[in-house]
DNA sequence: CTGAAAGCGCTTACAG
DNA sequence: CTGAAAGCGCTTACAG
């Protein structure tokens, strides 16, 4: 990588030329154009790319405030994160000081690859989001020396917030059993994380004490394609067909739905449906009909994660500490309101 | 901002000390706890935090390489930014040599407040997506001394990457015309820019020319809840209901999907529905009716921008430079193949 | 175990 | 019009 004393010693003139020709100043330091072409013609020749650290250092303002590390993960769906950012956003803009986001999409099970991580100097800060049980037991064993956050995970070394799964699973459960539904499946999500899991569980125990008896319990590839694909294996249960479905994403349930009226079954008729609710909440509103969630605060989330990483740098708290967070019931028409 | 030097003071230590118990290496080199704590208080107390400039101008493998902002405009539609973000990503690994994505969500109509645009410290490339009118006359006029590439947007100064509006909105029009169609309508966004502003009116023409009559041209918000609402208006039009729809976005046209259905209109037919494709291609697929689009390719269109830039900082092109990108026809049920 | 010094690449007074 | 010098905050040999 060309500097600018690279550039100087080509054009035969002083890094201060360079400088200001670069920085776009020339005009008004009354540089003449054929020096202009010569510092451009090297820059151009050598492949000069500024050194933005450098820059920096120099002029404090440009700096700004602390820099964020968003760690995302590729598998995940898109719509969440889009969630996730928005609420990071309006934080940041409320708190005042202004902060980078960095977006760092990283490999499921792959975060120990991540340097920057480790190094300390790439960001002050990261939020890592959807760490697998692989990522979780490198991030215990490693001790990063960086604030850190965990988005929906928890850990003994970390900071976390997360949502009270338990809950999630718990009031989808007692829906369908306010609703007197007699049968129920579970519409799943291939990867399972230890909050999943819990959901589910919880979910089929009150729905056990509630005399709903728990049918079929699908896994499948979390999208619409594998909610779509999976009406089928549900709907041919031997033992009888459910007459409610509880669906671990809302990509799922509109998948669901799309298969449900091909089959032309009746909904919320035939069959309640409430999803847990992470995605865009338009997209829930205006399905057809629209769902019933179990709504993941996760712009609120999200809003925690970044008071949580002011509050560690600034030495307010020490880790680990998560916080856990409320979920409501949002009814739509695949089960309406009673 | 307390700085080494200051904790040093404070604790009584040379800034060395400081920064290696700092950097963690505290028990490589044999500092004695006291040491560390002295240290940790001083920074707790004088709420240090590290300068990542000069930590990456010591390091050069933490740097890594160059910083791209990718200026996203707030008002403008999440999957959107999904899709393009992962096109900008795929780009990017390509490419092999890593970029940081820097994401800068804007207020339409307010890019010149964004400082760093024109500091040339923060990061060494940016993309401008969804720039309005306003933000580029502006652009025009600020000369921006930045390696810039504007999405979807066509400039005097800049390069660009540009979809064939014209194409997208005769595609649509001659789809109808195969299905003999017979009177058109038209949901489109509020907020208008000159491509979209092209697609409506090439639609319009080929319609005509087509024999079908253009009825209602109806203008709303962007956004499910904006397309759902229009369904009333469409469908009270007195001269007549019509019998296709073009759509701007594929939210509108989700959103018409669930009026329509609430309406008991038979999709599709007593209406044929073909959007421009600009959202989650999977939400287009599982819609009931999936939906017909002419796709804007945003992904593809990510790329291109992305080694756009990497062309602009080699000096091997110079702007302005626009490339077209070409659109397909994906048809869906709303309005199926023939 | 701790500190003084050099230097990363850049820009900006300042001098000529 | 151009250049020599200082210094941004940090870390890492090196010396003691």
């Amino acid at each position: 990588m060309a500097t600018i004393k690279e550039l100087a010693a080509y054009a035969g003139l002083s890094p201060s030329t360079v400088s200001i020709v670069l920085g776009g100043k020339a005009e008004e330091r009354g540089i003449p154009q054929a020096t202009c072409a010569r510092v451009l013609e090297a820059a151009r020749v050598l492949g000069y790319r500024p050194n933005l650290s450098a820059r920096r250092l120099r002029d404090p303002k440009a700096g700004g405030g602390m820099t964020i590390a968003v760690f995302w993960a590729e598998d995940f769906r898109a719509p969440m994160m889009v969630r996730f950012l928005r609420g990071l956003r309006r934080a940041i803009e409320t708190q005042g000081k202004g902060a980078e986001l960095l977006i760092h999409p990283y490999t499921c099970g792959k975060l120990r690859e991540e340097r920057s991580l480790i190094s300390l100097s790439a960001f002050n800060a990261a939020i890592i989001c959807n760490a697998s049980a692989e990522d979780l037991d490198w991030l215990e064993q490693a001790r990063l020396m960086l604030p850190v956050v965990l988005y929906n995970r928890q850990s003994r070394r970390y900071c976390g917030v997360q949502v009270d799964d338990a809950r999630v699973g718990a009031l989808a459960a007692e829906q369908f059993a306010a609703h007197h539904c007699r049968r129920a499946a579970v519409l799943g999500a291939d990867s399972v994380f230890p909050g999943m899991a819990l959901r589910r569980e919880r979910f089929a125990d009150i729905c056990r004490q509630r005399g709903i008896a728990v049918g079929p319990q699908l896994s499948t590839e979390n999208s619409m394609a594998g909610g779509c694909a999976a009406v089928e294996a549900l709907l041919s249960d031997p033992a009888g067909r459910p007459d409610c479905l509880f669906c671990d994403s809302d990509a799922l349930a509109l998948g669901a739905l799309r298969g449900l009226h091909r089959r032309g079954i009746r909904l919320p008729e035939e069959l309640k449906i409430i999803s847990v609710g992470n995605g865009d909440r338009e997209a829930q509103q205006y399905a057809w009909p629209s769902l019933s969630v179990v709504s993941i605060p996760m712009e609120q989330m999200a809003v925690e994660c970044f008071q949580l990483l002011l509050r560690l740098i600034a030495g307010e708290i020490a880790p680990p500490l998560t916080l856990q967070m409320e979920t409501d019931y949002l009814p739509g028409e695949s089960c309406p309101a009673l």
